[in-house]
RNA sequence: GCCGAUAUAGCUCAGUGGUAGAGCAACGGUUUUGUAAACCGUAGGUCGUCAGUUCGAAUCUGACUAUCGGCUCCA
């Protein structure tokens, strides 16, 4: 069977390399190292990831993935989604299987099981099933379909509706199944898949299942209610572990926890779901947060509006929400009239605009509010102060002259940019173009989009183009932070909006005297104040920066005989704007340490027998420890400065 | 809203049909302390709500409410 025919492939480097013809990746692989054969994963293959067994043809452009590269993880997890599969129905005899993709960091799979509700006991067990699988070196086996017919009769004669509805969708783009093999060879399972996969499920080293939940099949709430398993999947022990400390870690960031812990906030029945009451700690985060934006947002020539709660359905009709945002909307009737909790800030400054008549030479106009809106969002979906139905959006819109818009959109970016840095936080930029269904012309869009990408490229931001993507009425630039442990944030939008300029008719007087549309851009940089301070909490873990902190410095003194004197320094910190408590509890000093070290107090200050000799005092610094003494004007002026800095 | 789980003291949690418990916090007292927990005591609960089963319910059943994991990732 040796052929002499030898064929060409390119390698990443773009070097040629000359193989037999009949080779596969794995040939590929042994014919450059040995070492290389056994970290070998799969193929990119002509830019897609393909199985390591496939036969590669002349002149195909060939990269072999191992298990040092992030896309080794694609194999892996859906072979373990594979496995759990095949694990899930061996144990429940009438489970039918959905899809099983690969997700961030894991996989699910998706069963329909008449007989048997799965619970979090059930995962053990399907985990020892698995391991015995993957202890049985299964074999992964791609075969094409060829008689797509015979292939749906025989997936409903097994009762998988799911693998028939998606092979019907599919038969016309070379569908493959893949086949599990036990060691003699025999087929003991297989799933209609495009793959990519491993060649055997002893690759498979770490993994773990992690929750079961409901789902609906293709994501449809009028489809079959399925029961969706949650599982990750990686290459050693190590991986796992240091995985699964990371989802610990996130446990004890979590905002709902550190809020009652750290007595935050707090939601009650008696209130409704959804809705938040600040503590004073979170409070004074939110008015250090609020302070420094209404003082930006001056200096950058916004105006600061008001608007009510309520108004009339009226205006919910010529703003279109009555309409099309229905169903996110609190309606009341009072004397028989019709009132809507606002869920938006924008038809009150659209009013506000036109109440009264504009010239070319007062645009743009820029206004501003710290506005609390209520949506209603259904029962299930609700999320501490992320996700709320009552919340205060740092909303603006600026009205402004077509000639002006990318000038106003690079003054967005730059107020987001100074208050992100202003909490030390990064983040990254995405642009969404036109979706399918939009209004407005082309012409308009192309205006818009090509705006928004200018004002990106002449900030210099990076950016990721999210096709398709923008709001009906205009396209958008969203910011996404990236938190302490890597999580990504939703931060802030910026969107054009053709939609309420034209309901609302607005318009101003052009130098020609002729009568124009503005542009109208909205904005939030928090998006909104409870899910931005949940942000702030999970990003320091409850260990607030120095000018977010509601207990600043807490002044300790070891004994009774020591309080005199602390009290004077407690007065004299107080007089200098700092936010100071005064333990005079009569505890030992290593008790009150503990207790401010617990509530993340960031400076404490000891005082006993040798400060008060020495007229200093003795600083120890959150999580640091012991900074030694400092005369006390020193100690004052230090933290003012850094209070100013904001600690960055 | 849907699928599933959970609900016991301010917090974290034990208690599976027979008199409601612990630790921390709170409060009172003693101690006067040198860089992450001094000691003793006191008080605190219609066991989420409402109904049912039972001689008897925190415990079993049902409804409701709230919370938690998901319902976006597509062979």
């Amino acid at each position: 069977m040796q052929t002499k025919t030898t064929i060409s492939v390119i390698l990443k480097d773009g070097s040629k390399r000359e193989i037999p013809e009949g080779s596969s990746g794995i040939d590929l692989a042994k014919s450059i190292s040995n070492s290389l054969v056994k970290k070998s994963v799969g193929l990119v293959l002509n830019d897609e990831l393909k199985d390591i067994t496939t036969i590669l043809k002349d002149s195909d452009k060939v990269e072999i993935i191992t298990q040092n590269d992030p896309r080794s993880y694609e194999f892996l997890r859906h072979s373990t989604a594979h496995v759990l599969a095949e694990a899930v129905q061996n144990l429940f005899k009438d489970a039918k299987i959905a899809i099983g993709p690969v997700i961030e960091d894991g996989f699910y799979y998706d069963f329909e099981i008449p007989s048997h509700t799965l619970t979090p006991d059930d995962l053990m067990k399907i985990e020892k099933e698995m391991q015995r699988l993957i202890d049985e070196e299964q074999q992964f086996i791609r075969v094409n379909i060829n008689d797509t017919d015979k292939q749906l009769s025989d997936f409903k004669t097994q009762g998988e509706k799911f693998k028939a509805e998606l092979l019907e969708q599919y038969k016309n783009e070379s569908p493959t199944l893949y086949i599990l093999e036990d060691r003699s060879g025999k087929p003991v399972w297989n799933d209609f898949c495009r793959g990519p996969h491993l060649t055997n499920t002893k690759q498979i080293k770490a993994f773990k299942l992690l929750s079961v939940s409901g789902a609906y099949w293709r994501a449809d709430e009028t489809k079959e209610s399925l029961q969706r398993i949650y599982g990750t999947s990686w290459w050693s022990k190590e991986e796992l572990d240091t995985h699964l400390q990371k989802l610990e870690e996130a446990e004890k960031r979590d905002h709902r926890k550190l809020g009652r812990q750290m007595d935050l906030f707090s939601m009650h029945d008696e209130t409704g779901p959804g809705l938040i009451l600040w503590h004073p700690s979170l409070a004074y985060v939110r008015k250090q947060m609020e302070d420094y934006w209404k003082d930006l947002h001056e200096k950058k020539g916004y105006e600061i509006v008001y608007s009510p709660h309520i108004a009339k359905t009226d205006l919910w009709d010529i703003s279109g929400h009555n309409e099309f945002y229905r169903e996110n909307m609190f309606y009341m009737t009072v004397d028989e009239q019709d009132y809507v909790l606002k869920p938006m800030n924008c038809p009150f400054h659209v009013l506000i605009f036109k109440s009264k008549r504009h010239s070319y030479r007062e645009l743009p106009i820029r206004m501003a509010e710290l506005g609390t809106v209520y949506r209603y969002e259904r029962s299930g979906v609700m999320h501490g102060l992320a996700r709320v139905r009552g919340f205060t959006q740092d909303d603006a819109h600026i009205f402004c002259r077509r000639d002006q818009y990318v000038e106003e959109i690079k003054g967005v970016i730059q107020l987001i940019d100074i208050i992100y840095k202003g909490f030390g936080l990064n983040y990254f930029a995405e642009l969404s173009t036109k979706p399918k269904d939009a209004i407005g012309t082309k012409e308009i869009w192309d205006f818009a989009e090509a705006g928004l990408e200018q004002a990106l490229k002449e900030y210099g931001l990076d950016y990721k183009i999210n096709p398709e993507d923008g709001a009906f009425y205009g396209p958008k630039i969203d910011f996404k932070l990236k938190d302490a442990i890597g999580r990504v944030w939703q931060g802030a939008t910026v969107q054009l909006d053709f939609n309420l300029p034209n309901r609302f008719d607005l318009k101003y007087t052009e130098k020609d005297g002729s009568q124009q549309q503005p542009v109208m851009i909205h904005r939030a940089i928090y998006g909104s104040l409870e899910r931005f301070a949940a942000l702030l909490i999970e990003h320091f873990a409850g260990s607030f920066l120095l000018w977010l902190s509601y207990k600043q410095v807490i002044v300790m003194p070891i004994a009774d005989r020591h309080l005199e004197y602390s009290e004077k320094i407690y007065n004299l910190l107080k007089e200098n704007n700092i936010k100071a408590v005064f333990d005079q509890r009569a505890e030992s000093i290593n008790a009150k340490i503990r207790d401010a070290e617990l509530e993340k107090i960031p400076y404490m200050i000891i005082i006993g027998d040798k400060e008060i000799a020495d007229n200093v005092i003795s600083v120890r610094a959150k999580k640091k420890g012991n900074l030694g003494t400092l005369q006390t004007n020193i100690f004052i002026e230090q933290i003012l400065k850094e209070i100013k800095e904001k600690g960055i």
